[in-house]
DNA sequence: ATGACGCACTTGGTGCGA
């Protein structure tokens, strides 16, 4: 089975990117964020035309997450880990793969603004609210292997920043976000494509300004933790945030066993 | 320090992203 997580910044402006994506690549589960619109207004149809089981959690304008798959899922829940904060945030479900279930939960973190900003300060309580829904969730389906995955806005190391230097100490790669990444992996995760490609400098997303992408500059921020499996390859296509009219983020995607 | 690019929206400048 394979999972892909991609912020696709707009699925309504990016659905052509999306479809060709999916065509060429047929993926198993695509957990998307950033639909930036309301339920009603998610293109389902041609998901559902191509064999595919839609489950949205959107809202106006700004974030959404959704859970697109070809293996049925069940047991969707959504509006963690802070219910009612008006913010789309975070869905989940249980695939029923061929072999085995997995539970999934698909999240766009909260990006964090400035660091004296309170959009900062709520990231940060995002994120310990996160750590606790987790481990809950976790306990709640203790049979079931788990992934999390989704735009974490974190880039846990250095070795996943262009610049280390500019960046340190920015959001996004501030100790407080890392601490809170840790005591995800503390939980009992780990980071896929990190454990599968332990030395290696890339990059999952690419400002749309300077020309980001062609001169290698990005960070990686969208990630899979996986609990009890493993991952037997994961790949961040390139070739899709090549393309023209791309999401900054480009789709990264894990292997595991069915 | 600023802007650069792209997106949504009470569509024209503003907020937001990372």
């Amino acid at each position: 089975m394979n999972i892909t997580t991609w912020n696709v910044n707009s699925i309504r402006r990016r659905l052509e990117r999306v479809l060709e994506w999916v065509d060429t690549h047929e993926p198993d589960v695509l957990c998307l964020q950033e639909l930036k619109c309301q339920d009603g207004e998610f293109p389902i149809e041609p998901f559902v035309e191509r064999g595919y089981q839609v489950s949205t959690y959107g809202q106006k304008a700004y974030n959404g997450v959704a859970i697109v798959s070809r293996v049925p899922h069940i047991d969707v829940v959504r509006d963690f880990p802070i219910p009612g904060d008006g913010q789309a945030r975070g869905i989940a479900a249980t695939l029923l793969g061929r072999t085995r279930k997995v539970r999934v939960v698909n999240l766009y973190v909260v990006n964090g603004g400035e660091l004296d900003s309170d959009k900062y300060a709520y990231k940060l309580q995002w994120l310990d609210a996160l750590v606790d829904w987790v481990a809950a969730h976790k306990s709640a389906h203790a049979d079931v292997p788990m992934v999390v995955c989704g735009d974490f806005n974190i880039a846990p190391a250095d070795l996943d920043v262009y610049d280390p230097k500019r960046w340190a100490g920015q959001v996004l790669c501030t100790d407080a976000e890392r601490a809170r990444w840790q005591r995800l992996l503390d939980l009992g995760f780990v980071d896929s494509w990190r454990q599968l490609h332990a030395n290696e400098r890339t990059f999952s997303w690419f400002d749309y300004r300077g020309g980001g992408f062609d001169r290698n500059e990005g960070l990686r921020i969208d990630h899979h933790l996986l609990s009890g499996m493993q991952p037997l390859e994961a790949v961040i296509d390139h070739d899709a945030r090549a393309r023209a009219e791309s999401s900054d983020h480009a789709p990264v995607t894990v292997f595991v066993a069915d």
